[in-house]
RNA sequence: GGCCCCGUCGUCUAGCGGUUAGGACAUUACCCUUUCACGGUAGAGAUCAUGGGUUCGAAUCCCAUCGGGGUCACCA
């Protein structure tokens, strides 16, 4: 199967698996279904300081429930296992040392010190680009003698390629196939990589090229944000002599506001255990993503024919795909329009479908909601109110207040007001460090501590603030599951309702 | 800031030298309905970012400008 076409999503288990992933994955899938090729999964986590524990369970458990499975990975092998990078480090070794060994790469001692001072004189300098590049380089002329010294003295070093700098004005060039264009960079515009980190894991750059080639991927889909280093990645595998992959670089889900900045967890929901705790069918959720990257081809067709081109199952979209129709601009997400094409797949299910979709979903909204679960319980008075009435506000895009709710802290709604401005100031803050209930917990009491606040008053606001209502579910276990960016998002519109709340009080 | 990418209704998009610029979501009105929702019908909504070219003719080709995004880590 020389001419197989072998496509691979490898994402990083740092924190709750993104929609992005699954965004990129369902194209590669979609991409090798078509062409009767394989789809894999790698696991990327060289980075031992981000990773964290459950991340990779659950991106394989929110890629399976969406349906996006895969022929070769770290769960079900294949046959150029092991597909999960931290478990290749002595390959990638391998490889540095024969980048070393051809002269196309060198030992580099500086520290991180020296580093940042090498980049603030570079800034001062008002430098085009600021980096580690050759006429900067320090340590890419080592002798010999001198390198031995230092590796006696046990300095740690990484090891960077060595791009080359005899014509420093020539081109790097790649096609995208997503943009039906070449796109380059200048030598000169690159500086020397690091390959091998200190701690003796290799970045991205190494790793990921290094795997792609051993593992015989032919097409390399994936963000927009790493057409800037492909030419890196040329490099690479030039100074290997390897073949290089087809690129096709898709556009970046963006945030739905005026600047369509890149979609981030600080402003939306992006886990995808947020999506299907929220009751979202992976049918529906695949869709509309496909439908944010990709448009079907309507040659030929009538308006009426068109007009129910937009929703499809990725059955049929593994049978007609054609990556030329990925599209190039980047996509705000629109989660009115997700909640419009969950609509219709729900109404097309059978009683039993729904039902059946309808447990497994409270099941796992149970599993999302953690300790929380056991509270839901003591709420739930009578099985006719639904869990979903508890539940609803950790779902909820806009809150839409109502007064009566806050007059129960029973502060005025200025003294609430100026409550939740100093909440959500210490809550930016410290948004790294809140995490956990009882980090929230210290974090409230502080702030009522260091600024008079009346305790009660400051506990119902955030309560109504964030569920929108004086009774729900206990409130620093809400605040940690909700996670703190969403609340600074309430926060924000909690304020401005108060302020409308106020002003109405005084006419 | 340097470099790179992108730019059609509010949003997702079709279009690839000649179209009344089409569809979807949202939105408005009406119909259906004892309510709501679904469904149906109709409507509003895009001088195709702007300005120059090329051409008999440009959303479609070229250039410039502007706007947005990405990237400049021992993160991926």
């Amino acid at each position: 199967m020389e001419n197989e076409v072998r496509v691979r999503i490898a994402p990083s288990p740092t924190g709750e698996p993104h929609v992005g992933t699954a965004y990129i994955a369902l194209f590669n899938r979609a991409f090798a279904k078509s062409h009767n090729g394989k789809f894999i999964l790698r696991i990327e986590d060289t980075d031992q300081t981000r990773y964290t524990e459950n991340s990779e369970k659950a991106i394989f458990e929110s890629l399976r429930w969406l349906g996006l499975d895969w022929d070769e990975g770290p769960d079900i092998g294949g046959p150029y296992a092991p597909y999960r990078q931290s478990e290749r480090t002595e390959i990638y070794r391998k490889y540095a040392q024969e980048l070393l060994d051809k002269g196309l790469a060198y030992k580099c001692f500086c520290t991180k010190e020296e580093l940042a001072e090498m980049r603030t004189r570079q800034e001062k300098e008002k430098r085009p680009a600021v980096g580690y590049f050759a006429s900067d380089s320090p340590c890419r002329n080592l002798t010999p003698e001198q390198i031995k010294e230092k590796e006696e003295q046990g300095i740690p070093y990484v090891i960077r390629l060595k791009v080359p700098d005899d014509d420093p004005d020539a081109l790097i060039t790649f096609f995208d196939h997503t943009r039906k264009k070449e796109i380059s960079r200048k030598y000169s515009e690159i500086d020397d990589q690091v390959l091998l980190k200190a701690d003796g894991f290799p970045t991205y750059h190494l790793a990921n090229v290094v795997d792609d080639h051993l593992m015989g991927i032919t097409h390399v889909m994936r963000g927009e944000e790493w057409i800037v280093s492909t030419p890196k990645h040329i490099l690479l595998y030039k100074a290997f002599g390897w073949k290089v992959p087809e690129f096709y670089h898709l556009s970046l889900l963006r945030n739905p506001d005026k600047n369509k900045s890149k979609i981030s967890k600080r402003k939306n929901p992006v886990s995808l255990r947020w999506f299907r705790a929220a009751g979202y069918t992976p049918e529906a959720l695949l869709n509309f993503l496909a439908l944010m990257g990709y448009s079907r081809n309507t040659e030929g067709k009538t308006k009426e024919e068109i007009s129910a081109m937009d929703i499809f199952t990725m059955d049929e979209l593994d049978k007609e795909f054609d990556p030329a129709r990925i599209s190039t601009s980047g996509p705000a997400f629109d989660y009115e329009k997700l909640d419009s094409i969950n609509n219709t797949y729900t109404e097309r299910m059978s009683i039993d479908e729904f039902v059946k979709y309808q447990s497994e979903r409270t099941a796992y909204l149970m599993k999302y909601l953690g300790v929380l679960a056991e509270e839901v319980k003591t709420r739930f008075r009578r099985f006719d109110k639904e869990v979903n009435s508890i539940t609803d506000f950790f779902f909820r895009m806009k809150m839409n207040y109502n007064s009566k709710e806050f007059k129960k802290a029973k502060i005025s709604f200025e003294e609430a007001g100026k409550v939740l401005k100093a909440v959500k100031k210490v809550f930016k803050d410290n948004a790294t460090k809140l995490n956990t209930p009882e980090e929230f917990r210290e974090c409230l009491a502080n702030i009522v501590e260091k600024n008079g606040f009346d305790n009660r008053g400051l506990h119902m606001t955030v309560r109504v603030a964030v569920a929108g209502v004086g009774e729900s579910l206990p409130l620093y276990e809400s605040l940690a599951l909700l996670g703190v960016y969403r609340c600074i998002t309430r926060f924000d519109e909690a304020i401005s309702a108060l302020e409308k709340f106020a002003k109405e009080e005084t006419k």
